[in-house]
DNA sequence: CTATTAATCTATCGGATTAGTAGATTTATG
DNA sequence: CATAAATCTACTAATCCGATAGATTAATAG
């Protein structure tokens, strides 16, 4: 299950989307509209900006905006860094691999194999979705 | 990510099911083969008899054994017990559905949207495979 | 230059979960 | 009765999650 972050860093991201204008939005605007907690949300987006999705501007009229076409951004990308690892198991992870101390041979790991089959799955959905694609209902 | 739990029950009745005579396994034997820690897999097998995947014999000659054919145990059955839900957000959870709290219309929600997508990709391969299938390599 | 606005930084915090451990108890076999 | 094996009860340490409080820095308007 995705934690709260990552579904709030979603909402959020998708909320910044959606203005057409591009001047910045007020971390309380989103947070309000959202209904996610104010101060939780802030380190929220200060890891979208500190990860290259996001810039700020501090000050009146400051707040975030996006720095890149929403039609760039995919989700998985976006995941990635919210939440971590897209794949079930470590040993399965493209970005985030890890050997599995249990497992002497991974070759011949039938969950090994398997979790690579779900993998792939979600993948070609997170991979081929951009945050463009969050902004019609 | 899958917890250990998960992926120690799943090693657990693919170690049980792979050897063809029905006589029961022991714990240890398991968990040497397995690299489980003993009494972390105790538990775990504890729960997969209580939910109806185990049964087993106590004493001498004791240990446990399946009682359900490999081939009629799908892995989605078994991940909702070990892990819960397989779906990333509960809103669009088909066995452990819950609302989202910050969410006013389910409907309307991108997030939900993607998400079921997500899911039935996911489940299209879980629903699928059995515990059989997790029997060879 | 000052007041205001808004992001940023530092520091906590309670509660839940994870992965285990220890030890006593019950049940079955021979 | 001795032994083997699962079962039950009860901890624990470490980590993470979601959130909060308060001080600080940066930008703008007047």
């Amino acid at each position: 299950m995705l934690s709260k972050k990552t579904k709030y860093g979603l909402k959020a991201l998708t909320y910044i989307a959606k203005k057409e204008d591009k001047s910045p939005v007020l971390i309380s605007e989103i947070a309000e509209n959202e209904n996610i907690s104010r101060k939780f949300l802030e380190t929220i987006l200060l890891l979208l900006k500190n990860t290259g999705f996001l810039a700020s501007k501090m000050g009146k009229g400051g707040g975030y905006y996006l720095i890149k076409d929403p039609k760039e951004i995919t989700l998985a990308s976006l995941i990635r860094i919210l939440e971590g690892p897209i794949a079930m198991l470590p040993c399965v992870s493209l970005n985030f691999y890890e050997k599995c101390a249990d497992c002497p041979d991974e070759a011949a790991c039938s969950l090994h194999k398997l979790m690579i089959e779900v993998r792939d799955n979600t993948l070609n959905v997170l991979e081929n979705k951009t945050l463009h694609d969050l902004t019609f209902d």
